[in-house]
RNA sequence: CGGGAUGUAGCGCAGCUUGGUAGCGCGCCUGCUUUGGGAGCAGGAUGUCGCAGGUUCAAAUCCUGUCAUCCCGACCA
């Protein structure tokens, strides 16, 4: 392509909205340009570069077995109400872009597409002959995120590689889920992306086992825990750990005392003069239910410790039953204004105790009169503890479970691991702490989906049984955009040769030199015939113009036919390292086509 | 949804406090000069000042409402 005739407009300064380097620079470098908010257009250099990625995708998922197809984005109503998700996903999350066709039937823009295509397996899928079977497709997504964020990495509508495993069983789900591990991982490296696969939540999705793969970053809006020695990662949602050891509570007689203005762990750790991990802290949660039922949420901690809300939500989704309930509309610690809606009596907020009364609980029909108890595994074993006195500026001291207070028989891990606790595999490992973006997500998502949907398959023995599911996922373009967020300089964008919209720039520093241009003109058409994906500036800029810009949307190679010509030469720099040679005319064509061979088969 | 901020030329911004009919830089167009790291000179074009009301002789500026965009948060008392 020639850019004299190519919509190539760049910035020189970074645009208002954007915040973090790869936004600015793919906004600065004319890739994208934002339509609405969470809405982005591909330009032509950003569509080759989602071009690439998705044939790279493509090539990893093809050579699995599985079969590339296209669903649709326009989905039925029905077929959310069947999986149960209708409700999780146009009022909990509200992420589904949902409406009313001018039949009045409901439709949404589909956010991902499980129910889709466990409607075409249910169809189609008769026998175990059929399987294993993989589906998987490229495009856009369509979710109404809270707050879209930093250009393609959070976007409302944005392309993805979504891909669905039937089975007859748990080995073979495994067997598959195991080859998208490996696919997952020579996609990215073959992408130039520095990445790691960590254990993920499940989420929204469903399922038992999920893994995440995380491009590191400073910007990534996530946070992985890991240890050094590369046998433990997990998304800080999902983490694990050993906890500090509590230091033992010299409270050893029980009692209550005032104390005035210690509403928090750490004015109250200060006013005792004692280790907050002699403390049993108490938060007050609100669930709703999907059936409209409210719970109240009363979780015991040891006073150090944080309570992770993804692990509380996935405690409350797993006792949804003995509700009547399917799943959780939303969880948050109650600000004032809510307590005011169910409360029967002011809270002893501050001074909570495990044993706080269900009389604070007003009685309301779609309240729940009861708290719903549950302790954390960090507190269960808690001596002589300190704890709340259900009474603004008390509290108790070196009481026991079993004496005081009943231990709570819902005991469970809904605590945050933090960077500097002690791995669970190895104690003597100390996980560390960093930022990632999510770029694939690889779930096992067991009978969930096809029991709902009744899709099932016949056995050999003549019997219908549930398909075994698994589902992969690629977020095609944050990808292209955390390649970027990895791989810049003050200069702009630095492309791995894998993904770069072109591999080299051919560049005429005067264009009024005939014989100059001439010779441009030559090495272009060579090149692009060799096989070298090669750009023209051919405009009548200067020099310096084409360099800035050249260097700004981050082609590998440039190639300058400039002074050097008169020795018969090109001068040719690599955009990673600014290393410069000159290179006889003759050689450019065969030494490109290596440099790009190189870096494509390089890991 | 809560908090904060911003909407003025294609882009980035000033002007607003103290009301008097809009400006700077970049970009764009024309010409000449220049030609290896975002050129110089000369000339030129481009605005519903987000939108709607209101106050006033007069509103980008003051008041009210509204819309849009961005940032932080939406979890520990």
């Amino acid at each position: 392509m020639r850019l004299s005739q190519m919509l190539f407009v760049t910035l020189r300064e970074d645009p208002k909205d954007a915040e973090i380097p790869s936004h600015k620079l793919l906004v600065r470098a004319g890739y994208i340009r934002r339509i609405g908010s969470g809405v982005y257009a591909y330009l032509p250099l950003m569509w080759r570069v989602l071009r690439k990625v998705s044939q790279i995708v493509r090539e990893e998922m093809d050579r699995t077995g599985a079969q590339e197809c296209l669903l649709p984005q326009l989905q039925p109503s029905e077929l959310w109400k069947e999986s149960g998700r209708w409700d999780t996903y146009t009022k909990a999350e509200g992420i589904m872009f949902a409406f009313q066709d001018r039949q009045n039937r409901e439709v949404a823009l589909g956010p991902t597409h499980e129910e889709v295509i466990t409607a075409i397996a249910k169809e189609m899928i008769r026998s175990h002959r059929q399987l294993p079977l993989h589906l998987y497709q490229i495009q856009s997504k369509f979710r109404d995120e809270i707050r879209p964020r930093f250009g393609l990495m959070r976007g409302r509508e944005f392309i993805m590689k979504d891909g669905y495993s039937f089975h007859t069983d748990e080995d073979s789900l495994k067997q598959t889920y195991g080859d998208m591990d490996q696919a997952y991982r020579n996609m990215f490296s073959r992408c130039g992306l520095e990445f790691v696969a960590v254990d993920a939540d499940s989420g929204a999705i469903g399922g038992s086992g999920s893994q995440e793969f995380m491009v590191l970053a400073e910007a990534g809006e996530d946070e992985v825990l890991y240890t050094e020695d590369g046998n433990y990662a997990a998304n800080v949602e999902k983490a694990v750990s050993l906890p500090p050891d509590a230091v033992p509570s010299p409270f050893t007689k029980y009692e209550k005392r005032a104390t005035p203005n210690t509403p928090t762990i750490a004015t109250l750790a200060d006013f005792a003069q004692c280790s907050p991990t002699a403390v049993l802290k108490n938060v007050l949660y609100q669930a709703i239910y999907d059936t409209g039922l409210q719970v109240l949420v009363l979780v015991s901690i040891r006073g150090d410790q944080d309570v992770n809300g993804v692990k509380l939500q996935n405690e409350l989704v797993k006792r949804a039953a003995q509700f009547g309930a399917k799943g959780i509309l939303s969880l948050e610690v109650p600000d004032e204004e809510a307590q005011k809606k169910w409360a029967a009596k002011p809270l002893p907020l501050g001074y909570i105790a495990p044993d706080l009364g269900d009389d604070y609980i007003g009685k309301t029909a779609d309240i729940h009169p009861k708290f719903l108890r549950l302790v954390d595994e960090t507190a269960v074993n808690l001596k002589n503890f300190v704890t709340g006195g259900n009474e603004p500026g008390y509290h108790v001291f070196g009481a026991n479970w079993g004496q005081q207070f009943k231990l709570p028989s819902l005991q469970v891990d809904v605590r945050t691991a933090m960077a500097g606790d002690r791995a669970v595999h190895d104690p003597t490992q100390v996980l560390k702490s960093a930022r990632g973006i999510e770029v694939g997500h690889i779930f096992q998502l067991g009978t969930k989906y096809s029991q709902a949907l009744g899709a099932t398959y016949t056995s050999e023995n003549g019997e219908e049984i549930p398909l075994w599911m698994g589902c992969y996922g690629v977020g095609v373009s944050r990808l292209a955009q955390s390649a970027v967020e990895q791989s810049y300089d003050q200069d702009g964008i630095v492309w791995p040769v894998a993904i770069a919209p072109y591999h080299a720039i051919v560049i005429v520093p005067n264009v009024n030199d005939t014989e100059a241009l001439g010779v441009a003109e030559n090495l272009y058409e060579a090149l692009n015939q060799g096989g070298v994906e090669t750009l023209l500036d051919d405009r009548n800029e200067r020099a310096g113009v084409k360099f800035k810009d050249a260097d700004l949307i981050g082609i590998p190679y440039r190639i300058v036919t400039g002074r050097s010509l008169k020795n018969g030469k090109v001068e040719v720099v690599k955009r990673a390292t600014k290393e410069t040679q000159e290179i006889p005319l003759e050689e450019l064509v065969p030494t490109l086509q290596q440099w790009v061979q190189e870096a494509l088969t390089r890991e």
